[in-house]
Parts: C-alpha cells; sequence; structure tokens
DNA sequence: CAAAATATCACCCAATCATGTGATACCGAA
DNA sequence: TTCGGTATCACATGATTGGGTGATATTTTG
C-alpha cells in the first residue's frame, strides 16, 4: 500500500462502470483504491475499516443508495470527502447532496482525467464540480442580500433597532432596558412600525421582518 | 465579425494579460473579442453599444474595479454573463461577485484551454468555478438546512399546523375558528409548542419556527 | 391489553400587548 | 424661522397572551 496515495472507496452498482473506474484509479500514480462496493448497506463499518481519504459516490444504488450512504458518512466520519458521481442533474439531488455535506458533483460524463484530477482537488480542500452543477448551486443562494427593509417601508433607524431586537424575541421591557428608554417610547416606535409595515401584532411583524427584510 | 461566436468584453488592467487574452480570443475558433478596457469606468455605455455575451471581468482596477462594474453590468444588462477573473480568492470578494450575480469565477492562473472552456461554459448556462472557490461558495450554502422541526423538534402534526398559523400571524382566536376548535384548546397545545422549542412567546416562536423549521 | 402520546376543553390570574390621545424636544430642510 | 420628521415620554383601557392545574376521550404503540 502506498502511504502518500490519496485513500478511495467506491460506491457503484453498475458492475462495468465499477471495473472501469476500479482499473483507472490503480492505475493512477497517488491513487490508492482500498474499496468498491455494490451499494452503501454496510457503509458505516467500511468506514471505520478502511478510513479513507475520498469517497467516490454514486447516487441510484439499489438497497442503501448514495445521498443515504453520504449521511452516514457525514454522521460518523464527517472528515472524509465524498464526491457524488452520478447522471442525475436535477436541482433536488443536487440540492440535497450538497446540503449533506458532499464536497463535490461530478457526472458521469466527466472524462477520466478530469475525475482523477476532482478527486485530487477533493482531497485539498476544494469542492470539484461541473459547471452547470454549480450554477445550480448559485441559484440555491440568496437572490438577492435585500437592501433591508428600511428602503421599501422606510423604517428610521431606531426602528430598525427595536423590530430586530423584537424578531430576537424580546418583550417591550427588555427593549426598553436595552435601548435605555422606556417602555412608551418602546410602544410608540412599534406602533409606528405596524403602521408601516401595515400589521397589527409582533407576530406578524417578525413573520414580515424575516421574510422580506433585514433579520 | 463572425456571427455565431460568442461575443467578449475584457476588462483588466494589466496592459501585457489584457494583450495576451486579446491574442487567445481572436486566435480562438467560436470566440470573438468586441472589446478590452482598462477599466470599468464607460461600462454603461459599453453594454449597450456592444451587447456582448460574456464578460470577463478582473476585480483590482484603478477608478472603477471589477466588482462596482458587475453590479452596473447587473442594472442595466442583467443577461450578460459576468466571468470575475482575478488573483483574489478570498471569501469577501468571491462573496460580494456571486452575490451580485456573477456566474463564475476564475482565477488568474486558470490554463487558456480551461479559460475558453469556463467562457464556453458560461455562455451555455454554466457556472465555471475553480474547486476551491466552489469550496467558498458552499461554505455560503446555510450550513445544515434541517429536516424541519417536527423531526428535531417532535411536534405533533397538530401543533405543526398550529405554529403554521401563528407564523402567519393568526390571533389565538383566529386559529381557534380556523381549527374549528376552542382557544382554550389553542392555548393547550401553544404551551406545548412553547415547551418543545424552549421559547416563551410567539415572537420567539415565530422567529425560531421560520430560522430552521417548516415556514 | 395497558401505557403513552395526542387532542380536546375548562378555569384562573398576572403579565404583556395594541391602540388612542397628547406632549416635549431636537434637527435639518424649505 | 417655520415645518416636517424623528425620538422621547405619559396615561388609559381593553384585548391578548403566558403559565399553572387538571380533566376526558381517542390514538398509537410497546
Amino acid at each position: 500500500m502506498n502511504p502518500s496515495a490519496i485513500r478511495i472507496i467506491v460506491y457503484e452498482d453498475n458492475p462495468d462502470l465499477r471495473e472501469s473506474l476500479s482499473v483507472l484509479l490503480r492505475g493512477s500514480m497517488g491513487f490508492e483504491l482500498i474499496g468498491a462496493f455494490v451499494n452503501c448497506e454496510r457503509i458505516a463499518e467500511q468506514m471505520v475499516e478502511l478510513h479513507p481519504d475520498v469517497v467516490l459516490m454514486d447516487i441510484d444504488m439499489p438497497v442503501v443508495n448514495g445521498l443515504k450512504g453520504l449521511k452516514t458518512i457525514k454522521q460518523i466520519a464527517p472528515q472524509v470527502n465524498v464526491l457524488m458521481f452520478t447522471v442525475f442533474e436535477d436541482n433536488e439531488n443536487i440540492f440535497e447532496a450538497i446540503c449533506s455535506g458532499a464536497v463535490g458533483y461530478l457526472l458521469k460524463r466527466t472524462p477520466p482525467v478530469r475525475l482523477l484530477e476532482a478527486i485530487n482537488d477533493a482531497y485539498n480542500g476544494g469542492a470539484p464540480m461541473t459547471s452547470s452543477v454549480a450554477r445550480k448551486v448559485l441559484q440555491m443562494l440568496p437572490p438577492q442580500p435585500r437592501v433591508a427593509d428600511n428602503v421599501s417601508y422606510k423604517l428610521t433607524e431606531r426602528e430598525t433597532e427595536i423590530l430586530n431586537l423584537l424578531v430576537k424575541g424580546n418583550s417591550y421591557k427588555m427593549i426598553a432596558d436595552k435601548c435605555g428608554i422606556s417602555m412608551d417610547t418602546v410602544r410608540s416606535h412599534i406602533k409606528k412600525i405596524y403602521d408601516k409595515l401595515h400589521v397589527h401584532s409582533q407576530t406578524e411583524a417578525v413573520a414580515k421582518a424575516i421574510h422580506e427584510n433585514i433579520v
């Protein structure tokens, strides 16, 4: 066993593809295939026994699929870099994989050279993904980091401050303390906030504030 | 002018690099360099006059830098694909660029072939970025987008329903009506919800519900 | 089946909130 | 300088909420 090579486990149900990957990895300097399995059924044990650096993970596999496997890995061995390797390019799968802690997301049509690069990247702290996947990931980011409600609703500085305290769960009394003003003044400000936001209760104000404003 | 080529404008203050890029683009099939400028000072006019498909944008430029330029483009010609092309790899710049609508983020050490690929990707709806940049983008995503509170907090169906009504700004009385139960029952449910969420007011419950749960 | 969880309702009381009305003071723009 | 906007405070009243205690019926689950 090569001590400096990247230790890799492959999960892939298609025998041909699994074999191709095995050949590719075994034939490439710096990579060491330490396991290749047909699904994630025994993934927990495999992680602790084999402690891989990088896992190449198909999604659609029988019995226990790749997303479940990914989650298991992140629970018991979160330091492992998991690279999703699949034909699926739909938002749902990408979203779930990324959110579950996959470091990269490759499509099966990735050429072998790129695959090796990607494994290397993943091992070295990168997050390799095709540009089409990257675009989908970008779409998960907040569309336009709001300019803050005080623009749209024209809240004053003080009102914005108090609304924020409200959102954090402070009562009138607590707000009065934190702002060094009287409860009546807080009340007064909040009345104006309600006017401007067109709401009539803390609950509505907080919901509205979180949904379209500062937070 | 080649009608099917990707129309590109380059913003880059370094004369040598600008020249290199020009040569590269002019010498490559399918790409057409329609402008190369030293900064973003006149970017608005340039957009409307030249209507590029892709803009290759340096960040550190005198007078008007690339991030400002990016924002201007997104205001007046949001359909233009802007590729950041820079030596900076810090979170701040990446974050700002991505949030401002850049479709990709390349480092200047990107080899020419990859650069052309990236431009192509950007033009075809991808979001090319180096894997190190991608990793930083992933870190901007919400750490773990909860599986919904009723999992983590074990709210019952009824409680979840009532919490949702609360979040929408309903009073106890309104909830009682909508659910066809008495206010006392609503109160009872809400008390249990507070227990489970570890909060003590509607405000806190709503904020918590929105932040980590269903909504 | 028996125990546990869930959904329902009731009553009480103190704290908090929503709203209205009005006043004083400061500041910057017209 | 006057007016508009903002921030501050006060008083009053009724509605709503939060917390406690407890009961009953149905459903789920071990």
